[in-house]
DNA sequence: TGAGGTCGGGAAAACCTTTTCCTTCCGACC
DNA sequence: GGTCGGAAGGAAAAGGTTTTCCCGACCTCA
């Protein structure tokens, strides 16, 4: 089984030879430099197409400084939020020829320096570590400052990273203000567990939005749980089957919470969005179109904030220095859940 | 901001000349090679520890021959499937040094091809194509069998190229046997779009195991339409509110269809699993999960899968030869919405 | 005392490109 | 005719590592 080697490919020796020229002359005239007739240019290139040529960048990175791939390092396994951002992420960096190399270190410690050993050896030109986390992570072990990293929707314990997340706070703000805006006083806010940062930063913009309107929290309004659909039908019988007064809206720190509230409240006979307004978080389509009627939610636009990553760590890579939090605006996505008008 | 570079890394030159030994020496003492007194074996691990010094790959690629890195180039965009596939692809090959540059595609040949020439420059010893498809695709076009590709849930038109798939049929046929075993006779079989391979597999899975069993397929109880939800409502509603002999177990051809026909059954008064058994396909936990009453579902197994991509990838490095199809085993996971004494 | 063996380590080629510096050739100019 | 300058392309270093081959020193045995 192991008679038949995989051929090796022609490399500008061969190019050059067939061309009839030096292995010098066939790289200017490969990359456009030096002075070449215009003749001997083309028959070096038309040497190269015959043959295949492609030229091995392990040798050209090994020549030049940078080695046109960059690391991502995923701690938390490629969740559904890791994807998005890391499709955004590639295709950006892909503009400018780097490739990604794609590692997943599940909250190990042992198998993150093992992969981060690995990068290094492969001389990565910066690092993206990711990851939803509910607490700062500690900083990757890079050794000085030998390359930039990124830390995107994961937060390290370190003033000096640069730390791209969404905007939790303005994300919650928004919903809250639309769910004003359609005229509702009595917003619930129904979240996951208070562990992540995230239901701490939403649960301020809920709260500095309604302050802002002259509204404030209603005493049990705030709810925390988990980030299930289960979870929400508990909590909007908790809310609804109680005697007190009923809230005219939900705000739910998911899009799982919010269908799972919805359900709830069509088997209880109350009217989504006529008495009861729901708007969710994260605008997972799987969860916003199934539900019935479909969630308005909040976009934290994963997209985007790849793409920025990419932008950011070309900037770096290029040698600009940057640091802190930088957090990317949500957007609001208004469906039925919170006005009848929507298809 | 261009003032400050990142640090050069130390090389083997430093370490060498830090031991007081020749660089070949030194290359000898850091991969255990060469016959070396022990004391200057430990010389120069030490001088290379208080160095940091770690070994440009791309040096060590340039003179191996293999880059110990592969490609993965996902057509369709990394869906929910293909995550799991290259995790564990990842870790397998992880466990052999091997890294995985991820690329991107949806279903552009354009940039199909963009990212195949960077790929072959960076040398790659391998290739895993991924994603979701109907058809079958035309084969990447690497050069006159360059290196070993595989085809992982996705198919290449091509009778030499080796692909791996999830056994649709099996599964299927699990799935029905076990609504058998419980005492169901009247299965019907919703499922998604016949564009789909597995589409017609999975219904040949499901008519085979009635006919192993003396049954037949009955009129009207095989339905396609969409892998959504709302499709599983509708087509319970044209199952169950005609006329006619109503079912009394469902087999889905994905868990969202198969959560949508639940709650369609629940929205009835229809007991399940009391009336109706319901099975779904992929065991997507937040769906299976999050159904009333949790579903019974099949499990592509798609980490295996990867994995299995992982070991049949570095046989083939190592020269192996592999062509056709392969199909892994689904496995059955049984919950509540088939067996209510499942928790 | 010499032949042969072992031990320890150095020199240099090889892997593939890019780039700098040189050489050669030729026409032009004084 | 000699010099200068430009055009065309070659030679070689550099980038970091591995590996093969070789050399010198020391030892053993006859």
């Amino acid at each position: 089984m192991d008679d038949d080697r995989y051929p090796l490919r022609a490399t500008i020796r061969d190019v050059a030879e067939r061309a009839g020229v030096s292995i010098g002359t066939a790289s200017k005239a490969l990359n456009d430099n030096g002075r070449l007739k215009t003749e001997t240019r083309e028959r070096v290139i038309a040497a190269a197409q015959e043959l295949g040529f492609r030229p091995n960048s392990l040798a050209q990175s090994l020549h030049r400084t940078r080695s046109m791939t960059v690391g991502v390092l995923s701690t938390d396994s490629f969740g559904r939020f890791a994807f998005p951002i890391i499709e955004a992420l590639e295709e950006r960096l892909a503009e400018h020829g780097i490739a990604i190399f794609m590692c997943n270190a599940t909250d190990d410690p042992a198998r993150e320096k093992q992969h981060l050993d690995q990068l290094l050896g492969k001389r990565i030109d910066g690092l993206i570590v990711t990851g939803r986390r509910m607490d700062k992570r500690p900083p990757v072990a890079v050794p000085g400052q030998s390359m930039p990293v990124i830390y995107v929707f994961s937060q390290a314990d370190d003033p000096e990273a640069l730390c791209l997340l969404p905007d939790d706070y303005g994300g919650a703000m928004q919903a809250v203000q639309h769910l004003i805006g359609i005229g509702r006083k009595r917003i619930a806010h129904i979240t996951g567990p208070e562990t992540f940062e995230a239901v701490t930063l939403r649960h301020r913009g809920y709260r500095d939005a309604l302050a802002a309107a002259g509204l404030t929290e209603i005493e049990g309004y705030y709810r925390r749980g988990k980030w299930s659909e289960a979870w929400g039908r508990e909590a909007v019988a908790a809310l609804f089957d109680g005697e007190g007064d009923l809230p005219d809206a939900l705000f739910c720190g998911n899009d799982q919470i919010a269908r799972g509230a919805t359900d709830a409240l069509r088997e209880r006979g109350i009217a989504v969005p006529g008495a009861v307004a729901v708007v969710g978080f994260d605008n997972w389509d799987v969860m916003t179109r199934a539900a019935r009627p479909p969630l308005s939610s909040i976009d934290m636009n994963l997209r985007e904030l790849g793409r920025l990553a990419g932008e950011r760590l070309i900037a770096m890579i290029a040698g600009e220095r940057r640091k802190g939090v930088e957090r990317l605006h949500c957007s609001l996505v208004v469906r039925q859940s919170s006005d009848p008008t929507q298809s």
